[in-house]
DNA sequence: AACCATATACTGACTGACGGTCAGTCAGTG
DNA sequence: CACTGACTGACCGTCAGTCAGTATATGGTT
């Protein structure tokens, strides 16, 4: 094999790109380290050179997905341009295009494979998520929108609801009346737990003309 | 190695319970085939004459667990002599205890490597807990002390809640105040949900002498 | 510019352990 | 005594991980 030296940081990325896309595709179990070195077109040492076990790579790639959303999420947050029903919408309008984005190489079949790769990554991301979403649910309540008490909780409560009632739909087609009726009544439960005026979320969408 | 033959039942509940103590002390990935048969006496063969795999033998496990679970629950939904409340109470305490003896053995510094097997089993045990929750709280609303809509939803809501909130305690200790401000937390939510008249459920809970 | 020295990126043959196979053996039964 | 089916254990292919060594870049010296 012809021997090509790059950048470290370039080949790095390389190697994390090329088993990302392959974990999706066939499960982290079912992609060997020579698959991935293969497609690199690098010997299976290099990779060892990089990393120090398939497992520190698979962290790797958690970790790359976690600054994403972390970024995104601190960029709402952070403003103080936008009230909390704003930044909601905004929050929820991201992560669902992030979803989407990581989603659709993901060819639902092989979905059962990514199991533990899903599962760490939406514990991880929770984990970033939940202080962020309690920071908004603050200030909502400054603003006077929402009347709730403990707003860790309330947070993790309808992260939890959310999860819980569209578990592992990536693609959730808004036209799709079941759909509809699970949005519905997601927006329902987080009023209330909000204490939010029945209906508050479903008027502010209206008059924004965005989803929540 | 000298032949034992046993009644093929008794080699298999052998071999399933042997497995499933050593993945529980040291998680799936670490337990070799070859430390099962070594710790039940048999060829390896003997263990492929029973499971197709190491994976199949895991379902067999999951499939075990399920089982006594959903006979806990099955026998209280049935039940015609009991209220919404008190089959949730019932319900309630039921599950704690039989996660409270699974998770004995698991001493949490191990916990991390089993993050597979927990995830199958309490999306699988999921699938039979939401139908008969449904049932109940549909009972609830019949008796007139829950008021809500779509039974099923809410069902999945009340159990993403106490997931999200409680995630990962197996014992969790009622004298802590941090545990007590979720179990109100939980409570008060569930209760807005339901459409519950508030302060129900601490109530019945007093009245009754039991934990929800 | 030519040389060397050191550091760094990379190679690929190799190892040990693992999941899984299978031809064959042996105890029990009718 | 023929037959069934529980059981054996040597064997295989694959895979994660190792390591001794090689090629390339870099910076200093003459």
């Amino acid at each position: 094999m012809i021997r090509v030296v790059k950048d470290p940081e370039e080949r790095r990325t390389q190697l994390i790109n090329i088993a990302e896309k392959l974990f999706i595709e066939r499960g982290y179990d079912e992609v060997s380290v020579s698959d991935i070195v293969g497609k690199a077109d690098v010997a299976q040492g290099t990779f060892y050179y990089y990393f120090k076990s398939k497992d520190e790579m698979r962290d790797a790639i958690i970790g790359k997905n976690i600054e994403e959303v972390k970024q995104l999420i601190d960029s709402i947050v952070k403003r103080n341009d936008m009230t909390a029903l704003e930044k909601m919408a905004a929050y929820s309008v991201g992560f669902q295009q992030w979803g989407r984005e990581k989603g659709k190489l993901t060819d639902h079949i092989h979905e059962k494979k990514n199991e533990i790769l899903h599962y760490r990554m939406s514990r991880k991301v929770l984990g970033y998520l939940v202080p962020a979403y309690t920071q908004i649910i603050r200030q909502g309540v400054t603003e006077g929108v929402f009347n709730t008490e403990n707003h860790d909780l309330a947070a993790k409560a309808i992260m939890g609801i959310t999860e819980a009632i569209f578990e592992g739909e990536h693609n959730p087609k808004m036209e799709d009346s079941e759909t509809k009726r699970k949005y519905a009544a997601v927006i329902e439960y987080s009023e209330k737990i909000l204490g939010a005026e029945p209906g508050l979320f479903m008027k502010f969408a209206r008059e924004k003309g965005v989803d929540v």
